[in-house]
DNA sequence: CAGTGGTCTAGACCACTGA
DNA sequence: CAGTGGTCTAGACCACTGT
């Protein structure tokens, strides 16, 4: 008797994992399962809310529960910290400014962030190490039209995203994953032949509707990323 | 009065993002929350865990709750089936099986699915095409000992991912991505020149404690993955 | 040991939506 | 319009863990 709701998630997992319930076909309702289990219906909901996070199961009132057809493979990154990331693989981090100007934001940077004409940004461009070794290059615009104490912020020692973070702690941002050919100022930064392939992200980041910075993050060869789900 | 777990959650993620309750600082406690918004304190606790699962707070018995310091970026990406992906994106998708051979584990793919000595398994090369033009090549091992009917498996008209989630729709997975150089058999299939950088995803995935496959996606040049957070 | 979050309950009302 | 999920409530007990 009694169950908790991870005890429900469990068993309506397993039933599901071992085919007993086959994809698209429908589950019992709430009120019977939480019969079934001898809990109150709330258990169960919980349960089964998880469940549709997960990308188990769908749900619809008054049609049901249905074991999803595809299930929705999905992954979570985190995005870390760069800092965080050498040091939570014992490594000792550095980094380095290597430039820093003023400038109008140039056409292809105006379509990304959906900036007014005349915008001024401000271009960084970092290196970080893990034990000296190049581990990323980071390649940063940002818009001092939403951040103008960016303009007098020193980055000769903490990293435009060590500040950007203090500065504005949460944002929405979309990222992408893709792979670049080492043009000759990423091969020098990072140690590598031209041509090389890379592993990059782009990163732009908004705050309450704005764009505020786009970033590159070019990193050493042979990287990668990895999640489980 | 009378506000919903919504509103709570809204309320309180305003507060943060505006800076209001500064990251490391102690947010109020459910019995005192309840009070201020009107409502129940299972109301404020289901704002709070979903707060607690988008990276935004930290809680802890008898500690409270806390603003993180270091939000955790986090990014969830919807794995898809190739088919889909192409099929979503309005063009039109065509397979083809280009290799096909069963053969005994080569030594790098035991250590990665942790395989007994002289385990048999299934080969697949294939190709997927969006509007006829090159869009993914898949390299794909399948274990014969946790999945003994791939042996009689067609694969020239279905793609192997697919009969995959038909038979296993839910297993667990590792997934990594990484930018190769194209060797000279990716060019030829893909349509690119030699040392060109690729995008590709390589997945491990695991179905009750046993790894029953391994699969290397190279996506044609330009391919970017991308998220919103 | 006291304060905080974690969870469960029994009941209620509401919001959708398929038949 | 009836059945299903979505949410809220008031109260309860428990599980941690800082002081």
């Amino acid at each position: 008797m009694s169950a908790t709701y991870r005890d429900v998630k469990a068993d309506i997992l397993d039933k599901i994992t071992r085919g007993t319930w086959a994809p698209g076909s429908l589950v019992p309702s709430e009120v019977d399962l939480a019969e079934t289990y001898g809990c109150a219906r709330a258990t169960v909901n919980r349960a089964m809310r998880e469940l549709v996070e997960d990308g188990i199961i769908e749900r619809r009132r008054k049609a049901g529960t249905r074991v999803r057809m595809a299930p929705v493979r999905q992954a979570r990154f985190a995005i870390p910290i760069v800092r965080k990331e050498i040091e939570d693989q014992g490594a000792a981090y550095r980094y380095a400014l290597v430039s820093r100007a003023v400038a109008t934001a140039p056409d292809w940077l105006r379509a990304r962030l959906n900036l007014a004409g005349g915008g001024q940004v401000l271009h960084l461009t970092c290196m970080h190490y893990a034990d000296g070794i190049p581990y990323q290059f980071e390649d940063r615009w940002i818009n001092l039209a939403v951040l103008p104490q960016a303009r007098e912020a020193d980055f000769a020692q903490t990293g435009p995203n060590e500040w950007l973070v203090a500065e504005i702690p949460f944002s929405d941002a979309e990222i992408s994953f893709l792979a670049v050919s080492a043009d000759a100022g990423l091969a020098a930064h990072l140690g590598c032949a031209p041509g090389d392939a890379l592993f990059q992200t782009e990163r732009i980041t908004w705050w309450q509707g704005a764009a505020n910075t786009f970033v590159r993050l070019t990193y050493r060869r042979g990287h990668r990323m990895t999640a489980r789900y």
